[in-house]
DNA sequence: CAATAAATGAGAATAAGTCTCATTTATTAG
DNA sequence: CTAATAAATGAGACTTATTCTCATTTATTG
């Protein structure tokens, strides 16, 4: 685990440090996305707070994490890793859980030509996109019972 | 324009009130979506700080008003008006300039059913969805020169 | 291994948004 | 139309997420 992390930041050329290695261990750790509390939770105190969103703005610089807003508008972030692949996000109003989905290869193709399309119009260079999708899990939620 | 405000609020059956008047006054005026600072500096300060929150929680709740985190972090807020379509939203990184976009006919059924199928996949009862794209306003925008 | 540069921790500072409470405004019953 | 009641407002205190500062520690490099 602790080599993954090292090599991570080995590649992007940024210095190896503790906290940068603990905060990915803690991402690489789970395979969902994360609020900051979920992730200051698994630090266990082991990240100062000030350096745990230096870390984090070190991973988003170096294009290695994605960071966006649940609609109850807490943080949530996740790794881009080179083999997860493209994928959006499902989230519940209720207990907050983000869940990776991913669209079929279909709709993502139309959604290339749509986004080709909004380029022209408006004279864009778009170079992001999400979907995102919002309700409550239904049953198999523990913390929505 | 005072009447438009005036008629929303009673149709949703809420105590017309000046802030209230001049928030929508301000949000119809616009047919863009504004952050809040845009809107705080169209009130020109006619408008409690704690009261602009106040009446934008208060149209959030009689369901007129949509409210979304630009990528640079600064809340945006539309109004939903009966007459105006479903729409998604193109952000520029660059200035924060968020722009209303129509998608085909054809890509939204696409969707619906890629919906559907994440639904059933997840037992989720989705209500909402959103697409978003992020990008550079090339030339025509003031602001990105 | 020493010198230098970069990163960290602790807590202060900032800023968006909420809350409190005394005052004002809207609604309604008569 | 007016008085009584309920609801909304303004001002500023408060909260909380994030950033900043600066003295100290850690990593890198020669």
């Amino acid at each position: 685990m602790s080599e993954s992390s090292r090599r991570i930041l080995t590649e992007h050329k940024v210095s190896i440090t503790n906290p940068r290695i603990l905060v990915l261990e803690a991402l690489l750790e789970v395979n969902n996305p994360l609020t900051i509390d979920e992730l200051q939770s698994k630090l266990k105190g082991n990240v100062a707070k000030s350096t745990l969103y230096r870390v984090l703005n070190d991973l988003k610089k170096i294009n290695i994490l994605n960071e966006f807003t649940s609609p109850d508008n807490s943080t949530v972030v996740e790794l881009i890793l080179e083999d997860h692949s493209h994928h959006h996000h499902l989230f519940c109003s209720d207990c907050g859980e983000v869940i990776d989905i991913e669209l079929s290869d279909e709709f993502e193709k139309m959604l290339s030509k749509e986004i080709e399309s909004i380029q022209k119009k408006f004279n864009f260079e778009i170079n992001d996109h999400r979907v995102e999708m919002f309700g409550l899990c239904t049953e198999e939620c523990a913390n929505c019972k």
